[in-house]
DNA sequence: CAGGGAAATTGCGTGCACGCAAGTTTGCGC
DNA sequence: GCGCAAACTTGCGTGCACGCAATTTCCCTG
């Protein structure tokens, strides 16, 4: 239903980009971020420079994607995998914090040099925006057709949320950002561990997807 | 308590800022977005084309942020200026249904041309992320101290669902985007008015809103 | 298994974003 | 007024993103 048969192009293409993504993680790693140029990493995959940029827009993006590749896909079916029975807001949450937090060691590598530079970081916050696609194909299927409008609405939400928690999370100190117009209370979670931001920042939309569940299960 | 004297400095450096967005935009009209370079606009307006990209990191910027301003700071505003005792999640949608409505000629027109671009859309929508930190700080206030932290959930929530309602708007027919594995049912809402998208849009929030305000108001 | 049409790759050229290190202006205390 | 430190501007150089058009690679059909 999903995989006649990928086709032989379809899957050299798919071996491109992972040999771009891994040479450019790789490359990252070994060299420091900012000695790393397109065409090395060009090159260390077996493409000419132009190539590169028809699967990548960005070189911040194919570091970046090293990490957060198949996050996408995971976090739908594991919100799929989840009993029909529990709440929708239940099974995102959860769906959402085990795939951010089963980390391999590679991965943890490559959250350390990501944080290293802004760039590097805001191209990461900027990949959580493509889970919402997916988010809203699984959400979609639990609300039923009438609610597909409302799933759009709720995973885009949910992509946001994840973002601001990430965020928070890799804010080490350094800040002065325009936050702005506060008052005094700067006394907010400074910055605990990420489930624990995940789950806190996702809690404020359980009501909504409670209300939604509500009304088109009667 | 917000302006003691801006100074001559910071008087200098917004006029500028406008002097840029505004050849930015007569340019673009004048001559169509892809006949005018970077050199051209800051020669326009008076300064050099590296001091340009000190006030706008790409072209596309400065021409949409000559339509989406001073929205950020004016939708605040507005939900500021609604009656304490309305619901929270009513005085945000109407405010931000009111600052997307009330549109000037010159906007309009702009808009036209925004979307015959995909870059300048894609700039456009970026956009719609700035209202986010106004927005948090008025739903903070209404809020109270112990609900900073869901405001800042609401708020990048509604930015998120604005920018959804936004992109579903400005869509004329062109697409095949990144929907993907969706059923059979493609007949969800075409295009209706703004108005009517946003709130569309915003509604299935509103319980999260609701929310939020018993939460903090016994 | 041959050939045609579609998709992907590549080189080239253009405009652009941005770090860096002067040069210039503004604000402020004396 | 005077001068100094901080903020802003500018020119230069580098690497990059991407449109375009020519070329190569793949898939499908007869």
């Amino acid at each position: 239903m999903t995989t006649p048969p990928p086709g032989l192009r379809e899957r050299k293409k798919q071996a491109t980009r992972e040999a771009l993504r891994e040479a450019a993680l790789r490359l990252a790693v070994e060299r420091g971020p900012d000695q790393v140029r397109v065409e090395d990493i060009a090159e260390a995959a077996g493409v000419s420079p132009r190539t590169y940029n028809n699967y990548f827009a960005s070189r911040e993006q194919a570091i970046v994607s090293a990490v957060t590749a198949d996050r996408e896909a995971r976090i739908a079916a594991a919100v799929a995998a989840r009993p029909a029975g529990v709440h929708l807001a239940d099974a995102v949450t959860e769906a959402v914090v085990e795939q951010y937090t089963n980390t391999s060691e590679r991965e943890r590598e490559a959250l350390l040099l990501i944080t290293t530079r802004t760039a590097l970081r805001d191209a990461f916050l900027d990949a959580t925006a493509g889970i919402e696609p997916p988010l809203t194909a699984v959400i979609a299927e639990r609300l039923g057709e009438a609610g597909a409008h409302t799933a759009r609405v709720l995973a885009a939400s949910v992509a946001a949320v994840v973002r601001i928690a990430l965020e928070g999370w890799l804010r080490p100190a350094g800040n002065a950002g325009a936050a702005g117009s506060f008052g005094a209370g700067g006394l907010l979670v400074p910055s605990g561990s990420l489930p624990d931001q995940l789950r806190a920042a996702l809690a404020p939309l359980a009501p909504a997807f409670d209300a939604a569940e509500r009304r088109t299960r009667p």
